[in-house]
DNA sequence: AAAATAGTGTCTATCAGACACTATTTG
DNA sequence: CAAATAGTGTCTGATAGACACTATTTT
């Protein structure tokens, strides 16, 4: 029996990464289902019948935040597919995908009969999660962390507008390191169709207001933004 | 029916990438059975009971090419799950991996029943492959392009020892581009653990004889080759 | 004016690319 | 010696990081 091929229901998991108040945050939910009932785990849902998986994961990306998938960055993980992953028969393999979202409300709680919440990315791996959920966050981080470097998801993370003190902040919490203002700047200014100046202007309370710039054409980040290489050193 | 969770099965399908004669290669199977009978694929299997997904493909390989795949770069590509991908039911979606073989002798042909062949990718590509494996083909070449950079798989091209020369023409064959010898040698000696030297030589028919080497310890590479950035401008 | 934040200019160490040069082999 | 391939040295332009400086706002 172990020898012949196997049905399996698939899932799509997703991490979905925002930035709240200076703090990596990642959307969880508290299952309300066996097994791990009462457990966190990351959102995701089941494949239906005349979808890819890649639409699996947009639909439940819309369900839980609302946000169109359009256009939005949603990217493969990996599949996680251990024979005991999870306890339930028929076998589930899951498909994971990593989202990033601008700090936005939730959309009313229990739109899918299960709770929602935005917890800081540090505390999630402190308390655990459900399955094998640890270790697809961990490994969606360092996707993030790696696509930062070549592409311009950076933008997904803030509004339509945002200033570049903004965008530098997304990249310092992401990488956990603090970067250096000028140099930022003359980076995400001189690559190309990164982000494009709106005109508009916005007071920051204290200070000289800060120039707005909205997401640019490019999806690729020519030259790349390295990360600094003092970390492996 | 659509919109209620599914069961399906489970492939993986090998990307195997190898040099012969200055020409990188991928290994692709002539299928013998429907659907796609008597058309080139690529090589893959059904996931068991038993076994991981990760460990479906080191299986394969191993059939395949006889190599242990223990220690090997075998890496998820990504997931092919388009509900029409694949004629058969239940339901057929599977996971690419990539794999880098040296240039080794096929075990012999019909292990499997199926007749496998090195072909130059290029000629694949023009033939094209059945299912959606042409386009599983080029992502796995987009992501051993990049990993190139980042990762020492460049000598799992290579033999158990082999020149700095040798090593070059792997980046020079897949990305397509002619790097300088000086500076190639610079980079890959100055880099931390990607190559060690043997203290053999080996003569290359006329001229001095060079340098043998093996494969070091490290599996990411600090500083990164980068690719030359003159194809994308 | 002081404080605070945005943004510019400039110096330097480092590194990639270009390329001339030396070294060691075969015929 | 000539040819061929391996390997070294050196120059230069580009870029990342450090940091001093200017600009524009609120209190």
């Amino acid at each position: 029996m172990s020898r012949v091929r196997q049905t399996v229901t698939l899932t799509a998991d997703l991490v979905i990464l925002t930035i709240r108040n200076g703090t990596l945050c990642v959307l969880v939910v508290e299952r309300g289902n066996e097994p791990f009932a009462g457990h966190l785990a990351l959102p995701g849902g089941f494949l239906r019948g005349d979808e890819s998986l890649d639409e699996t994961a947009a639909r439940e990306l819309a369900e839980e935040t609302g946000m169109r998938a359009e256009g939005l960055h949603l990217r493969q993980v990996g599949v996680y597919s251990a024979p005991d992953r999870d306890p339930r028969s028929p076998r589930v393999v899951t498909c994971a995908y990593l989202a990033i979202a601008p700090d936005l409300p939730l959309p009313a709680a229990g739109s899918d009969a299960r709770s929602a919440h935005w917890l800081p990315v540090v505390e999630v791996q402190r308390m655990g999660l459900a399955f094998d959920h640890d270790r697809i966050l961990s490994d969606a981080l360092e996707l993030a962390r790696a696509e930062l470097q070549f592409r311009t998801i950076a933008t997904a993370f803030c509004g339509e507008e945002f200033t570049i003190a903004e965008l530098r902040k997304v990249y310092e919490v992401i990488w956990g390191v603090k970067l250096d203002k000028s140099n930022f700047h003359r980076k995400v200014t001189d690559a190309d169709g990164f982000i494009v100046p709106t005109g508009g202007k916005r007071p920051t309370g204290n200070g000289r207001p800060a120039a707005l710039y909205r997401a640019g054409e490019a999806t690729t980040l020519s030259p790349p933004m390295m990360m600094p290489r003092s970390s492996d050193v």
